[in-house]
Formats: C-alpha cells, structure tokens, sequence
DNA sequence: CCGAGGAACATTTTT
DNA sequence: TGTTCCTCGG
C-alpha cells in the first residue's frame, strides 16, 4: 500500500550537482517517487479529514522537528512556537446595535467574519484573510464604517504596498458610501510614499534638508559602480571583482535583513569571502556619497521617519493627531522597519489594523518578516485575531489543491480555504517532452479556451522566473496571440530611459557624480578617466559647470553644447515638457549611436515627456517617478498591432501575478531545480518560501488550473523531473496527463 | 586612454 | 535575450 502522501525526503548533499554518483541516485529515487506519485493504480488509502471542527476554530501553530534539525533552526522555529499570543485570541468585540441605522448594509455585503472584521470594535486586530477571501472588500467596508461612526476621514490612514492597490480601495470605499469627497480624504498610500510626504512636510521639525532626491535601486547601482570603479579593484584570488548587481544585492540584504556584509558573503556568496573588506569600504562610501548630495534610497526613508518618530516628540505628536487609524494591507510582506513604523505609528491609541495572509508572504529574500504578522498580538497585547477563510475566487477543486500546498507547509497559522462555488474541473498536470511542446501544448489549450468562449485576458500563464517565458513567447508569437508581459524589465530601468534621467538628476544637483558619468561617456572621446577629471573639475567650482573650463579641450564644444541643455533643464520658466523635448533633441542623435534598435526606444522617450505633464516642477517629477514608477506594461509587443485595452493573454512572473485573478491560470516549468528553485533546496526556510509561491500560483485561479512541466530541459538537464511540489499533493486532488493535448493519456 | 567586439553570464523584486 | 566584463588595437 502506497502511503497516501508523499514525504519530502531531501538532503543537502543529495542535490550537490557536481557529485554524479549522488545525482544519478537522486535521479533513480526522483523518477521513482514519480511513478508511484502519478502512474501507479490509485490505491492509496482514503484521504482523511485533516481538519477537525475543533482543531479549525483556534489559531494555533503547527509545532515542527524533524531529525538531525540545527539548533540554529530549532531556535528560528521557536520564535513561532513560544507566539503565546496565538493561544490568546481576544473575545470579539461588541458589534454596534444599532445596524440597521447605518447608511450602508454591511450585513447583507459581508460574511459574518469580514463583518466582525470591518466593525471590530475591541483594538488591535489581526486578520488573516486567505487567498481570494475578499480581503480587499473587507479593508474599503471596514474604512467606509469608520467614516460613518465619525472618523474624520483624513485621520485614517491606509498603508499598502503599492500606489494602485490604495487608490483601488479607496476609490471602492467612496462607492460604497456615495461619498467620494470623504473617502477622498483617507490619506491612503505605500509605506514609501508615506515616508515621503511626512519627511517633506515636517523637514523643519525634524530637521532634515527639505532639498533631498529620492534615489532609486538602478541609480543606487550607478553610484555603487562609480564607488567601486574608483577603488580600482583588483582581481583577488583569481575572483572576478564583482559585478555591480551583484554588490548592490549583497549591501541591500545587508539592509533589510539587518546582518553585517560579512555575515550576507557568508551565508550566500562564500566565493567572494576575499572582498569582504572592500564591501565594507564601499558599503562606508555608499553612505557618505548619500549624505553628501542629499540623496535617501527606499530604506533611508522608512528608517528616518521611524526614527523621527522615536525620538522627537513633538513630530510624533503631530503625526498621531493627524493619523488616528491605522489600517494595513499585505502585513505578510512588511519588513522589520516597516512593522516596527506601524507600532510607532498606532502609538498609545492602539487602533490598528493589519491584514495579511502568512501563507502568501513571498518577499523573504527582500527582507519580509513573517514573523511580524505572528508577532503581531505579542506586540499588541489583548489583540484580535479574525480568520476569514470563505473564498469566493475558486472553484471546491482548485481550493481542495491549494489546501493540500499549505498543509505541506511546516508553520503557518492554519487555514482551511471553504470554496462557495460550486464544482469544476480538477486541476490538470501535464508532462510534456521538452520545453517547446510544453509551449505549443499551452498554445492549444489557450485556443481551446478561446473557442469556449473565454477571453484571453481571462488566461494567465505565470512561471517562476522571467527567462522561463521565452518559449511560449516564440510559440505565441508564432501563433499570433497577443500577449502582455508582466514584471519584464521597468520602464524606468530601460537604458534610454535611465539616459535621459540622468540629465534630470544633473538639472537638480549638479554634484550627482553618477549622474555626471552616465552623460558625459556619451561624448564621443570621453570615458572613465577624462569623465573623472571633468566631475573633479565641477565639484571643485563648487558645483558650477561652466564650459568654459575646458576651453582648448578636444571636446570643448561638446561640453557647450551640455552646458546649454542643462540650463535650459533648470530654466523654471519653461514648461516640463518642454524642457525634457529639448532634452531629446539632444539625445536623438546620441541614442542613435549607440543602439541598434534606436527607432523602437523612440516612443519611450515620448512617454517620459508626457508622464511630465501631471507634474508641477521637475523635482516632484522626480520624486513621483521614483514612488510610483509606471508599470511594465508599456513594453512594446512585438505582436503587429497592439494597445493596452487588446484582449491579451498575460504573462507573468508569480510575484508580479500576487494579488491577481484569471479564469484559467496555466503554471509552467514545475521542474524540481526550476521551481523551487535549486538555490532554495539546501535551506529549509527558503524552501518554504518557494512553496508559499507555488501556493499563490495555483490561488490566482478561478475555474481552471493547470500545471505543466517538460521532461527534458536543454540547460538544466540533471533537474529534468518534476517539481517536489507536485508530489507532495493528495492524488486524488488532480488529473494527470502525458503529452499533447489531442492525444492525452489520463493516468490518474 | 578610448571604444569596439567577443565571451560569459544569468532568481524572484510591490518601493 | 540582453547586459556586462574583458581584451586588444588604435
């Protein structure tokens, strides 16, 4: 008899790729656990119940060991399993009488635990809220009931993690009262934006420069470049001097995980042990060259208004007048700032909400702490806890799959996901041979559905990393099916795009030695050196470029030329637009130059000139640009005609697809190595961390979920078997299919 | 010292 | 597929 689940059972040295004797038994033990997974005869035993009536009232935490665990882990583990606080779920608070006096009727819009959530009178409140449980709902009634009970709605503050999803929900909220010009008011945002407007604001209090720029991560790695290139590095050991990105990845880490460089080389980029000292030096540089031209990156904003708010009372004052409810979305995703900013922010009045869903936190790697949501009711004592669990997305089949994925999953608070809809088709696995048939494969279901009667923009395919898609985009291309990328590269990371803020960043700040590099090595006989001696020059001017310095120089009249652009860029007098068409006079030729596909990138710079228009001085623009960058989906398709309302099938990373729905959502590549990814496998919380995202993949489906992966891969081909993931599902939960879709053999 | 051309190389990324 | 690093010839 098959045992009815089966357990993971790696190890790290199982997966260490250069052992071949190790990897052709992790083959053998791979292929075989596939075939008693998906080709024996179902014999299994039956599927018991896993959640008792009683075991799903409480919020409890799974207790997890397992043989030969580190006592590093045991410890990590502990935080979870000591949360007294999960025991202590506060008695619900008293729903107001009268009801029925209310001008909305929240009884017939909500289930009753969205209701006990949205009127929650008892103080700090955690809610957990499933996938697709309506949480987004519940926030815009629960706002929409404060404004009603006499919150002035401009002491509301709604804090999301991006601009959309804050703007969406209030404009919800207004709808529910009728009331735009109150909703209006709810000072709704991200963390960042936030930050922004508060350290703006109150600069004089806190005493900071009113004068600082926002410094985005593609310029923080043009600073780190020119850091680094300026400590002239040499090869040590043999070891490249590492790349840009790759510094940038370590410092942030550093940041937002709150280790030291050392302990990030460490633990994930051991070969570079030898540069340890020089990342501390730039590390060093980095925070000088910040303070010295004013510059603050995303996590420089977060840390000073938290530390203004610590420490200076009359600013901490001012913003609790101001904010006197607290309501935050995707409390999974905070970092440890962003939850300590939230207590700070609740202050003694305590009314704070937070929703989020520990099953759904994804952003680890960045430095989410889920442990903030599990913390949540030890940080505020004699908080509620509302689990809401009624999904509406799904079909019973889908959520009978997704259920199994977090009953793998070792600590989280315990869900069970109650579908309301009624049944549809199980979720399909199918195996194809190689990466093109799986494409092809999806291109025909894809038309399937079409025929049916769906649109294509009710079908997603999501993978887990963006490379990943380059198969089906040939095959889509082939086909001619239009289709959106999500997530690819951001217009604001585009080469010519980041060109032209350059001189932006010049415009404001004339030190910006970064900035100054990007323009003057478009000068055709400028490069590392001769653009050094000319940033020397100005900042020894006291930040006055004046051409005339390098009279007699080859590329004198170049630098006029550059001279007059930048004052025409600081000319207030003109409009914005007109400045940055100006700006691409210039450029035009520049970029045709250098790049080969110059007359497809023309159209971005348009796009820059007129996301200008909204704003009322260049320095807003900036800050603007850098909050709330525009979303990807300006990309250029390749498909013959395409505007954004065409009906598209989407692409997308699943991060990017977190937070989304479709009809039919197909999940590609499920390749153990692929996803999860094979830089996960040797530690058990990043592991975690990719099953939780295989999780939000296979949520963001309503009536249709289908997962595929190819049995042969070119790159990676020791990893060509399928995703554990796959296997850790009760069989009874899925179809499961070998090859194309017109001769499909059902084994399962 | 500059820049062209070839080789090497790639997670995920709300701000 | 695109970007960045490295080397070598002007």
């Amino acid at each position: 008899m098959l045992p009815h689940r089966l357990a993971p059972c790696y190890t790290e040295t199982d997966m260490k790729p250069q052992d071949t004797d190790r990897q052709d038994s992790y083959r053998q033990e791979q292929e075989s656990r596939f075939e008693e997974t998906f080709l024996s005869p179902s014999g299994g035993e039956a599927p018991s119940p896993r959640t008792a009536p009683e075991e799903a009232a409480l919020p409890r935490l799974r207790r997890f060991e397992y043989p030969g665990m580190s006592e590093e882990h045991r410890q990590y583990l502990a935080v979870f399993t000591s949360s007294s606080a999960l025991a202590a779920s506060a008695p619900p608070g008293p729903v107001p009488a009268d009801l029925a006096s209310l001008r909305v009727d929240y009884r017939s819009r909500l289930n009753d635990a969205q209701l006990q959530a949205a009127l929650w009178e008892g103080g700090p409140l955690l809610v957990i809220a499933g996938a697709g449980t309506g949480k987004t709902w519940t926030i815009c009634c629960r706002a929409a009931y404060l404004i009603e009970r006499g919150v002035p709605p401009g002491e509301i503050l709604l804090l999301t993690f991006t601009r959309k999803a804050a703007s969406e929900m209030i404009g919800r909220a207004s709808m529910l009262l009728d009331d735009a010009e109150a909703a209006g008011r709810i000072s709704g945002g991200t963390f960042h934006g936030f930050a922004h407007r508060m350290i703006k604001r109150y600069a004089d209090i806190i005493g900071v420069d009113r004068n600082f720029t926002i410094l985005d991560e593609t310029d923080a790695r043009d600073v780190i470049v020119l850091i680094r290139d300026e400590l002239k590095l040499r090869r040590r050991d043999n070891v490249p001097v590492p790349k840009g990105q790759v510094i940038q990845g370590i410092l942030g880490t550093s940041r937002s995980c709150e280790l030291t460089v050392k302990e990030v080389i460490t633990r994930d980029h051991e070969h570079l042990s030898v540069y340890i000292p020089d990342l501390e030096v730039i590390q060093r540089l980095y925070l000088k060259y910040k303070q010295a031209h004013r510059y603050m990156d995303y996590d420089d904003l977060l840390e000073v208004l938290y530390e203004k708010l610590q420490n200076n009372s009359r600013f901490r004052q001012l913003v609790h007048r101001q904010f006197t409810h607290i309501i935050v979305d995707e409390y999974q995703d905070t970092n440890t700032v962003q939850g300590r900013l939230v207590e700070a922010l609740a202050g003694e009045r305590r009314q704070v909400m937070v929703v989020g869903d520990d099953a759904q936190s994804i952003y680890g790697f960045r430095g989410a702490k889920s442990e903030n949501i599990l913390n949540f009711p030890r940080i505020f004592p004699a908080s509620g806890i509302i689990r809401i669990e009624k999904n509406y997305r799904s079909t019973p089949e889908i959520l009978a799959y997704a259920n199994d994925v977090t009953g793998a999953m070792t600590f989280a608070y315990p869900k069970q996901l109650a579908s309301v809809r009624p049944g549809g088709a199980k979720p399909e696995v199918h195996r194809c041979f190689s990466q093109q048939e799986e494409a092809s494969w999806i291109c025909d279901a894809v038309e399937n559905l079409q025929q049916q009667g769906s649109a294509l923009a009710d079908i997603a395919a999501v993978y887990r990393s963006n490379h990943l898609s380059g198969h089906l985009q040939a095959e889509l291309l082939k086909r001619r099916i239009p289709f959106i990328v999500y997530g690819g590269l951001k217009f604001v990371e585009r080469r010519h795009v980041k060109d032209m803020l350059a001189f932006v960043r010049i415009s404001l700040n004339t030190l910006d030695a970064a900035a100054w590099h990007r323009v003057l090595r478009m000068i055709s006989g400028i490069g590392q050196v001769r653009s050094g001696m000319i940033i020397r020059t100005v900042a020894e001017n006291g930040g006055v470029f004046s051409a005339q310095k390098f009279r007699g120089h080859p590329f004198f009249s170049a630098m006029e030329e550059l001279e007059g652009v930048i004052r025409y860029l600081q000319d207030d007098r003109l409009s914005l637009q007109q400045r940055l068409l100006r700006l691409k006079a210039y450029y035009l030729p520049v970029m045709r130059q250098h790049c080969e596909d110059y007359a497809r990138r023309i159209p971005d710079l348009d796009v820059l000139a007129s996301l200008a228009e909204s704003s009322s001085s260049m320095e807003e623009f900036f800050s603007d640009l850098a909050l709330d960058p525009p979303s990807a989906s300006f990309q250029d398709y390749p498909t013959e005609k395409h505007d954004g309302d065409a009906d598209s099938l989407v692409l997308s990373t699943v991060h990017s697809a977190k937070g989304l729905e479709w009809r039919y959502v197909f999940v590609i590549s499920m390749l153990d190595g692929v996803f999860p990814d094979i830089r996960s496998l040797h530690d058990f919380s990043s592991l975690e961390e990719e099953r939780r995202l295989f999780y939000v993949a296979c949520t963001r489906a309503r009536d249709g979920l289908y997962l595929s992966f190819p049995s042969y891969i070119q790159t990676h081909q020791y990893f060509a078997l399928p995703s554990r993931f796959l296997s850790e599902q009760d069989r009874e939960h899925f179809s499961f299919y070998i090859g194309r879709r017109e001769h499909p053999v059902k084994f399962v």
